[in-house]
DNA sequence: CTAATGACGCTAC
DNA sequence: CGTAGCGCCATTA
């Protein structure tokens, strides 16, 4: 399986209203060595039945602002839409919305914060 | 085979 | 807080 293949099959599984960070999902791959570049690198040119929206950088960030700012903020209005919320700082709320492969895909949990 | 690059990550200044 | 440098692994030239 090509590592780009197995990067999207792991973005496939985080549920909407959740995020992942590039590290994450090359941590999550199994079977297949990678780093947090080779997911950026697949992402750019991941299909689109990919949710790449929902990988975000370490921290929460979007640290593709600097490379196509237009692309970021059309990042940022779909996970708003499905529920992830911004902090003023730009980033996401990781304590929050980071999602865990440990079957942690709850989403319930997340309005009991309001 | 070697060199350069990249939606990254972290430490250092 | 912003910038800079090094490490990461794989793809491409």
């Amino acid at each position: 399986m090509d590592p780009a293949e197995a990067v999207y099959a792991v973005v496939r599984t985080v549920p909407a209203g959740k995020v992942v960070t590039y590290g994450q999902v090359a941590e999550f791959v199994e079977g297949v060595s990678m780093s947090a570049r080779e997911v950026g690198a697949a992402m750019n040119v991941s299909p689109r039945d990919v949710p790449w929206q929902r990988v975000v950088g370490a921290g929460g960030h979007l640290p593709i602002g600097k490379r196509n700012p237009t692309l970021a903020t059309e990042q940022r209005r779909r996970l708003e839409m499905e529920g992830v919320v911004f902090l003023p700082n730009g980033c996401v709320d990781m304590a929050r919305f980071q999602w865990r492969p440990d079957g942690s895909d709850e989403v319930g949990s997340l309005f009991e914060s309001a």
